[in-house]
RNA sequence: GCCGCCUUAGCUCAGUCGGUAGAGCGUCUCACUCGUAAUGAGAAGGUCGUCGGUUCGAUUCCGACAGGCGGCUCCA
């Protein structure tokens, strides 16, 4: 046959016969096309159609057009580090959001000075315009000619599906090398699936950010490979925006915020995760939780108080103290018992439920406290208000019966989603963690998908998008997770919602149906800021640290006023100045802008109050280390 | 916990090839009333993370510990 039929761009076309992909989709006005789909399948450009086979452009601006570019990068990555550094051997080297890495087994740790050097030799190598050529070989061959590169010769035996990053390099299909030849001469060579962009010039801009350890194959029992870090975009500038929203990130560090605000610190005395909040941080969380404690009295829930220690009978009961007791602090031994410091909340609200006999009538029982728990995180992990040692849990469980559940489900999902949206995250979509075949988790099967359907279908009737997490559930259930993105499109897992049907039989929870027999309730538990602490955190970084007037601190506050509450607005002002805060009434706006710069300068916890139309602007000043200031706080 | 880096004035950092330290910003004082954060002059402020070792002598070398940063692993 000389002549092949295609759908190109969804648009038909004829072909001769050996044409490539890419040929296909320049004659079809393509371009800025990083890597063609063919038939479903990401393929290199340089593939050849066959009859009948439907032919996309995938560009440079698209997620999949991404990956191919930064795996691409990658594996330049890893030819300037085999040229600089040679013996080093070679792990994997992926594409991930935002950028690519690619570990390596080398002699010493790489220095930021090596990393320079790198990037030098990798634009070397670009400006070669290497072919990134494809080539099928045998598993014979393979070990054959990467027979000194044991890792690799690690992943060949993976052959038929590498479940994790090491996918990059063997898929499911035929083993492929990708050779890199500049002009004749054969530059370097990798195990790889690919695909990859036709050659090395066709990486527009990248730059490596930075180089740490990781465990091979992302297991600590495995040896530690050294892993440099890069990103790779589409244009220079698409680039600079990506190292802007960095630095942009950086700017909003509620760890370098908390410390410039005078929010919040973690003396050494202490250790490490334990925060200690200061006055101005004081005020943002005591309304936090204010909010937080007036919406739930409104839905109905109950408020209790749970001690910080308790005998380890309690945690045995619940299982915490066969999965956890590492994450747990040590008991202290008194009158011959163990007292442990509380990491969970569940098992004292439990105890709460079985105080007296339950009746269905009582039900839906929902029960809520600001719990404060320990846990003893490994001391690598600790980082910032995010992962902590100490936190205050917003923890609610709800005790319902099997028909109230769905209703329940539903309503707190509702619940949670406005709440979070009151404090100004409303940018959301959903996590649904599972078990899998792991020995972690506990309980029937038949429990596990029926708590699990419930979740999903809660999930889906919100419209909200769903993303499936396998293995990510809790031992005793799985979850739900709303993950919100915050003004810079990161995301946090912010509210958790479990069905648990583990717990309650053992804790021998019961309650009377309305026909006299003896049912087990169902048991949610439900997070919703995850800790006061984290959310304090997150909160910081969303504002910038300029959090809105309802959260700010008396030295920032603003309120919007009108004509009317000028008598109410006195009363307020008069209550402020006794608190020695500083508060003149204006109306001016030269005036009033004045008076904020003088106050910045003074660092003056400052208030002022105009009348009509007008918006009351505090002022502190807020100054970042690079030099770069927000005045005061914006008030809507 | 693991790998690497780091810990010097309130903050950001320089420095001492071992003989107890400097800058900028901030603070305070005085002058100016002017500056759309950043006017001039002056002053105060550090037992160089903690403990131990080597040394005549350590902030500087070595070790342990604590704390921090970037990752990995983990996250009920």
């Amino acid at each position: 046959m000389s002549e092949f039929t295609l759908t190109v761009d969804g648009t038909p076309a004829v072909v001769a016969a050996g044409t490539t992909a890419g040929e296909a989709l320049k004659a079809a006005g393509a371009s800025g096309v990083a890597v063609a789909r063919v038939n479903g399948e990401l393929r290199d450009l340089a593939h050849a159609v066959a009859d009948g086979d439907v032919v996309e452009a995938v560009p440079y601006a698209s997620d999949d057009g991404r990956a191919v570019l930064r795996h691409s990068c990658a594996h330049v990555l890893a030819q300037a580090v085999q040229e600089l550094f040679p013996g080093t051997l070679l792990g994997i080297g992926p594409p991930i959001k935002d950028g690519f890495y690619y570990d390596f087994a080398p002699e010493r740790p790489f220095t930021p000075e090596d990393l320079k050097a790198l990037e030098k030799k990798m634009s070397d190598i670009i400006r070669q315009r290497q072919r990134f050529s494809r080539r099928v070989v045998s598993e014979a061959e393979a070990r054959a000619e990467l027979a000194h590169e044991k890792f690799k010769l690690e992943l060949i035996g993976l052959k038929g599906g590498a479940g994790d990053d090491a996918a990059v390099e063997v898929g499911a299909g035929e083993l492929t090398i990708y050779d890199n030849h500049a002009g004749d001469e054969l530059k370097w060579k990798d195990l790889c699936r690919g695909p990859h962009l036709p050659t090395t010039r066709d990486i527009p801009a990248f730059t490596l950010t930075r180089s740490a350890a990781a465990y091979w194959r992302g297991d600590e029992k495995n040896p530690q490979l050294q892993r440099i870090y890069g990103t790779a975009w589409e244009s220079k500038d698409a680039l600079k925006a990506h190292l802007h929203m960095l630095e942009e990130a950086e700017k909003r560090d509620h760890r370098k915020l908390g410390a410039e605000l005078d929010l919040f610190s973690f003396p050494d005395e202490i250790g490490s995760g334990l925060a200690v909040f200061h006055p101005k941080g004081g005020i943002v969380r005591r309304v936090m939780e204010e909010y937080s404690f007036q919406r739930h009295e409104e839905a109905g829930y109950s408020f209790v108080n749970t001690p910080h220690i308790t005998k380890s009978d309690l945690f045995m009961t619940s299982g915490h103290l066969q999965w956890f007791a590492d994450g747990m602090y040590p008991p202290m031994q008194m009158e011959g018992a163990d007292y442990y410091l509380k990491p969970m909340n569940c098992p004292f609200h439990n105890l709460i439920y079985r105080s007296r006999g339950r009746s269905y009538r009582e039900l839906p029982l929902r029960l809520f406290e600001f719990g404060t728990v320990y846990r003893f995180e490994k001391s690598g992990v600790v980082h910032g208000l995010t992962r902590v040692r100490g936190l205050t849990q917003d923890v609610a469980h709800i005790y319902c019966s099997r028909e109230q559940m769905m209703g329940e489900l539903k309503s707190v999902l509702d619940f949670v989603l406005g709440l979070l949206a009151d404090y100004g995250l409303s940018d959301f979509f959903l996590e649904l963690s599972t078990r899998d075949d792991s020995e972690k988790f506990i309980g029937d099967d038949a429990d596990w998908v029926e708590a699990t359907e419930a979740l999903r279908r809660t999930a889906e009737e919100s419209g909200l998008e769903l993303v499936p997490d396998p293995g990510g559930a809790a031992f005793y259930g799985p979850k739900i997770s709303v993950q919100a993105r915050d003004a810079i499109g990161r995301t946090w897992q912010m509210s958790t919602i479990q069905v648990d049907f583990q717990l309650p039989p053992r804790f021998d929870l019961e309650y009377q149906a309305a026909d006299g027999s003896r049912q087990r309730p169902i048991m949610i538990h439900r997070v919703l800021f995850g800790s006061v602490e984290r959310f304090f955190g997150v909160l910081t970084e969303h504002y910038a640290g300029a959090f809105p007037a309802w959260l700010a601190p008396v030295q920032v506050v603003g309120i919007p006023i009108a004509e009317e509450h000028v008598g109410y607005l006195e009363d307020v002002a008069a209550r402020l100045r006794a608190a020695g805060v500083r508060v003149e009434v204006d109306d001016s706006d030269e005036r009033m802008q004045k008076k904020i710069r003088t106050a910045q300068k003074q660092k003056v916890p400052f208030m002022l109050l105009a009348g009509g139309e007008d918006v009351a602007v505090g002022a502190v000043s807020f100054r970042y280390r690079d030099g770069s200031q927000s005045n005061g706080v914006p008030v809507d």
